[in-house]
DNA sequence: GTCTATATACCGATAGAC
DNA sequence: GTCTATCGGTATATAGAC
């Protein structure tokens, strides 16, 4: 349930977010969004052709959020390294996952083209950053110039991903945590 | 559809098998299962208490088959580097994602502890078998005894359970590859 | 063991009153 | 814009014949 002041559309919206998060695609019906945003069938359809077109609005809202909160991370001031075990370590409702990532799982979202889209571009678009971000790195000889920046990226967004995994797996951030550690311990540069 | 030679029995856990891994538990009907294995509604029910049963039978054996295929690559012969560079590297379906990893996402089989335990002890049996591995590259002076035998096996176990979700979401196993090649080259021995 | 028939609830969507 | 009524189809399970 939400605030008074939010609009039905909006209200929609939102559960729509929570619920796709919680339970994916699939497992989100209309009903369900419905009983959590306080509305009738009729709201649903008067604003959205469907579940789809809901899903489409909620999905392409929650990716934008992600991509504007991971670059306000990595684009804290430091270097290259501090920005990104600040994105590696920031924080994070781990047991929850990622509300972005956890659609690549979802087999109708990977199958519609629209929903797919912004997942896509998402990931994309962080780990784009992150390259840069290593390129930057081996300019100023804090990484290795035999990296590929490229790699060091998918790595960085493959560990946090990955990390989700791990942790609900075993009911416990600790492990999104290790595999964090982990990887900031490869990637730290030389003590002098 | 399977050979004749499969028991009904049988049929039923593999075609339940292959669902889960395209659709998750919340988007595997009974129906889908039973029209798969070309079985009725009764045999399903002879067999098996129910969906959560038969369920249940699936994911214990997708987890042991997986658990047996990544201990068998990680034992094979070679230094520590080479043992974990091996597992990193084999072949996969990468698209297809983890059978085991993409049941942490299912809200429904993370609710019920008889369905999270097979994939709770797979993740972590592996985890524990490169750690091993590693101990092992630090002790023969392969890797940095700075490095936490743990941390960095968690890092491993990510790096591959995230490469699935890149993988997907860009619709190509290059991703998944570009992690793998960046870990191994943070993990990699000083040449001599 | 396997089949068909049946049951209750929910799915996603539409119609039309207010 | 929002509501309720209704729809055909499916989800999960049971009953009982063979």
């Amino acid at each position: 349930m939400y605030s008074a002041a939010m609009s039905t559309q909006e209200r929609l919206i939102e559960s729509t977010r929570e619920l796709l998060w919680e339970r994916g695609y699939v497992g989100t019906s209309p009903k369900a969004i419905l009983e959590r945003a306080g509305a009738g069938q009729g709201s649903m359809y008067h604003h959205f052709k469907g579940k789809p077109d809901l899903a489409l609005a909620a999905i392409r809202r929650t990716a934008e959020e992600l991509l504007a909160s991971a670059e306000a991370v990595l684009d804290s001031p430091g270097t290259p390294y501090e920005r990104i075990a600040a994105y590696l370590r920031r924080e994070r409702d781990v047991l929850r996952g990622c509300p972005v990532g956890r659609l690549t799982m979802d087999p109708d979202v990977m199958a519609d083209p629209d929903l797919r889209a912004p997942v896509d571009a998402t990931l994309a678009s962080i780990r784009a950053r992150i390259a840069e971000i290593v390129e930057l790195g081996k300019e100023q000889g804090q990484f290795a110039s035999t990296l590929d920046a490229g790699e060091i990226a998918s790595a960085v967004v493959a560990t946090v991903q990955g990390g989700y995994v791990l942790a609900r797996a075993s009911g416990s951030p600790d492990a999104f945590d290790a595999g964090v550690r982990g990887l900031l311990a490869l990637l730290a540069p030389p003590r002098r």
